[in-house]
DNA sequence: TCGCGAATGTAATAGGATATAACTTAGAAT
DNA sequence: ATTCTAAGTTATATCCTATTACATTCGCGA
């Protein structure tokens, strides 16, 4: 195995890592542009090799951008991971749902990566990027602290999920900007976790109710 | 002014309606392949027209982006008014909200066009697309078939919107397939229709309530 | 340690897309 | 009728993706 520490050797026909390099400077361009903004030419030049070079270790384009998104799914999954960790006040529903809004709107071009694209529902079932973002959804399932109980669960996730991609939606088409948007997203997202809640403590009392009266 | 029917001349130099055949092929372009699938040079072969001709109708390919997004909104919103109007034991609000889904799916290419792209945020204030988005959120309003109290209604249209937008997401994505998903996409709609009116009746009599007690 | 094969580069090139410049044509307006 | 302008055309520059053929380096086994 090489050693971690023995790669970037100075002058180098070989690169070293240039797949890796490759799913960072995309990230980097897409950040502000979203995938439009990921060229393969100018990331080659940027990286400082020859314009084929990428394509060593990506057959297309939509390779590139379908890592790139794996790894987007990632970072996002990490975020989550943290907001939710990090001892607050506010449940971790909450925590979630700001920090997913956050990312959103701070790294629009990544986001519109991640979810406008066709990319992610060509993802095939075992494949890395179908792992992330089922990973990524995996945690807003445990931010509701909820049991399982039937498909209860996973439904008030959807709902809670779907709602939050929406607002970043309309956030980001200025729907909710201006002097006639008297609600903020903050705001907006906070009424969705709160139903989120309501629904999901009403939905398992009911699952009770009902067991008991079977027995 | 011309007449209407003079056009097409048969032999003709000048096409006579290139801007919006343009508009109409980008459309259907753009149905299952979304933006990306919008070609200059392939819709002015397609015409009939020389490769540069729809430069004299839009300066850019952005131009004719934001022209077709327009374009798009226009449809939506007649096919959402036309689902209103029809007769039917559902509500306005269902309607609108299944109408909406239908359309995030079934042109689902075109949908990520007008929701998915910085096109929209990128319009100004005045501009065709701006009123275009805006006139369709109205209808979003009246679907609420609820009085203007306050920022209530507002709150709710985008509240609902969001939502919707969001299933869309999740359903192209793939969230809700699978034998993992036991809830449709029509569930999950009519669920946010049914917090939508409970949340704007508790609001509404709310309202009533503090203008009562202010009396 | 030698050398060989696989992995990873490079150079050259084809092909497709956007966009501009300079020229042409048809219709309309005076 | 003449002229002006809107709307085409051809030719061309530039950029990007992608492939082919060739070169270099790495690491492993004899």
């Amino acid at each position: 195995m090489r050693s971690q520490l023995a790669r970037k050797p100075v002058n180098t026909y070989h690169h070293g890592d240039l797949r890796d390099a490759l799913i960072k400077a995309a990230l980097r361009e897409a950040e502000q542009g979203g995938a439009e903004a990921i060229s393969i030419k100018a990331l080659a030049k940027q990286l400082g090799v020859s314009q084929p070079a990428p394509y060593r270790h990506f057959a297309d384009r939509d390779a590139l951008l379908t890592a790139v998104t794996a790894e987007a799914f990632r970072q996002l999954s990490a975020l989550l991971r943290e907001a939710m960790a990090k001892p607050s006040k506010q449940s971790k529903l909450s925590r979630l749902a700001q920090a997913t809004l956050d990312f959103g709107l701070r790294r629009n071009g990544i986001y519109r990566l991640m979810f406008a694209s066709r990319t992610v529902s060509c993802a095939a079932k075992g494949s890395e990027l179908h792992q992330a973002t089922h990973e990524t959804f995996g945690l807003v399932i445990e931010a509701l602290e909820a049991p399982a109980v039937g498909f209860l669960r996973e439904r008030q996730a959807l709902k809670i999920w779907a709602a939050l991609h929406g607002v970043v939606m309309l956030a980001e088409q200025g729907l909710l900007t201006g002097e006639a948007a008297h609600t903020t997203r903050e705001e907006l997202v906070e009424d969705f976790v709160n139903e989120t809640k309501a629904a999901l403590a009403a939905a398992i009392k009911d699952a009770q109710r009902r067991k008991k009266t079977d027995a």
